[in-house]
DNA sequence: CGTTATTTGTTCGTATGTATC
DNA sequence: TGATACATACGAACAAATAAC
């Protein structure tokens, strides 16, 4: 007699549950008993289907959730796989990407993804201190760690101060640095939003997540010495990549 | 000849994207253009996918996203409504959940949802500076904005110092209130950690929110003023009704 | 370099369950 | 109670990405 991997709990409590929800506690079980270990693959869907006895369907809405639950991961054409741990992303009033993800032990990558002079819209223009419709430099981020996709940055700053922002930026490879060749050093974050959703299109393709999986979404203004705004800072996370931490204490 | 409000976007670029994909693009555009506004109730489904020419799982899978991305909200049995933004729920230093939604101008509720005398995991633990397996007071409250979930919090406390806190809770129903009972005033936050993802079951029966809506999970330890860990607050709120702000001038 | 098998992704079909009014 | 609207579940077929040959 075989004992099986996956297997539906058969409790008449669970019964309560629509199927899927079942399935995707018997996934879930599976893993949290070592049967399954992190980034071991899983069988394929219809074969967890009829372990399971039900339905493709069934499985892949199980399986979904557990993706955005940052449980499992998706390859498409090649399987799906128990994920790996988010990594901590450490934030301090001054701490920056590069910094946190050495911290971490990983190489660090970035891409431009885009760049443009666009106007203001009225909220942006309001945390920036400008006229609404008044030029800004926008510069859209891709940063990476060990290749893999982590945040979306993108950063928008006053065209007046900061008009080849774009370009020095391409060449520095740096914010801070691209900052600091405008004399701007040791500026700070002011105000901080955080929220998070499901991804847009966009930056489903751009962080390369299913369209299931959260993204954390970070906004927030930064201030030179003299306190004037030189840049909003709009970055999406992938959420099952990043965890990130306040230490009010190193601030 | 009618001109009609939902309508699959025809131009060639868009044809890369999946129809449920171009679905969801239509109901935002209808939103954007202000064709249907904030609280407003959508077709019901089968109507939808007539209008936009697909089949009615194909606007599921649409309404399913826009709903994670905080753009719709679904009242099962009653219709799909476009969302409402979501409450700015400010965070200084000390700043507690009360004053918050009073701010904004929200009624509060909190009701106890479970509580327990548990022992302590390794992470728990370590972050109470206790002994793994000791003995903590364990407390799920759920809090309400206008009678609508807002977030789960959970709170641990090691049991020598705050044995009968959940009573004494019930009693006094303010978190800060009964620390001064014990006579600790004026605690403070140490570490925060926070991350995004799909919700447990519990947690989406406990918010009534999809499946497929996020979670912001919010993780912090409180210190008193001799900078003893007192409480670790692990609060998972429903992402599309809150935004987090800092605001790192007030704290 | 194409071909094929494997695996996930999309789409439509059909039926039934369940909450709300 | 009946009508309406969202939720679950199984079925069938094909598309698209990947890897192995």
């Amino acid at each position: 007699m075989t004992t099986s991997v996956f297997s539906l709990p058969v409790d008449p409590e669970a019964q309560l549950w629509p199927l899927w929800r079942r399935a995707e506690h018997s996934i879930l079980a599976a893993i949290e008993a070592g049967r399954v270990g992190a980034g071991d693959q899983l069988p394929p869907e219809h074969q967890l289907a009829d372990e399971l006895g039900t339905h493709r369907h069934t499985v892949r809405r199980a399986v979904e959730t557990l993706v955005g639950r940052g449980v499992l991961e998706i390859r498409r054409g090649r399987g799906t796989y128990v994920a790996r741990g988010p990594i901590s992303y450490r934030i301090g009033r001054q701490s920056r990407f590069t910094q946190n993800m050495a911290a971490a032990g990983c190489r660090t990558g970035v891409r431009i993804l885009r760049s443009a002079t666009v106007p203001a819209d009225a909220e942006t223009a309001r945390w920036l201190q400008i006229d609404t419709g008044a030029p800004m430099v926008t510069l859209a981020l891709l940063r990476t760690g060990d290749d893999v996709p982590i945040v979306v940055a993108r950063h928008s700053m006053p065209v007046d101060r900061f008009a080849d922002f774009a370009e020095r930026f391409a060449e520095i490879r740096s914010i801070t640095r691209t900052f600091a060749s405008y004399n701007v050093v040791g500026y700070t974050r002011k105000a901080t939003r955080i929220s998070a959703r499901l991804p847009t299109p966009q930056e489903a393709g751009d962080l390369a997540i299913s369209a299931s999986a959260p993204v954390l979404v970070w906004v927030s203004v930064n201030v030179d010495t003299d306190g004037r705004p030189i840049n909003l800072d709009a970055s999406t996370f992938a959420a099952s990549r990043v965890d990130i931490v306040f230490d009010n204490e190193e601030q």
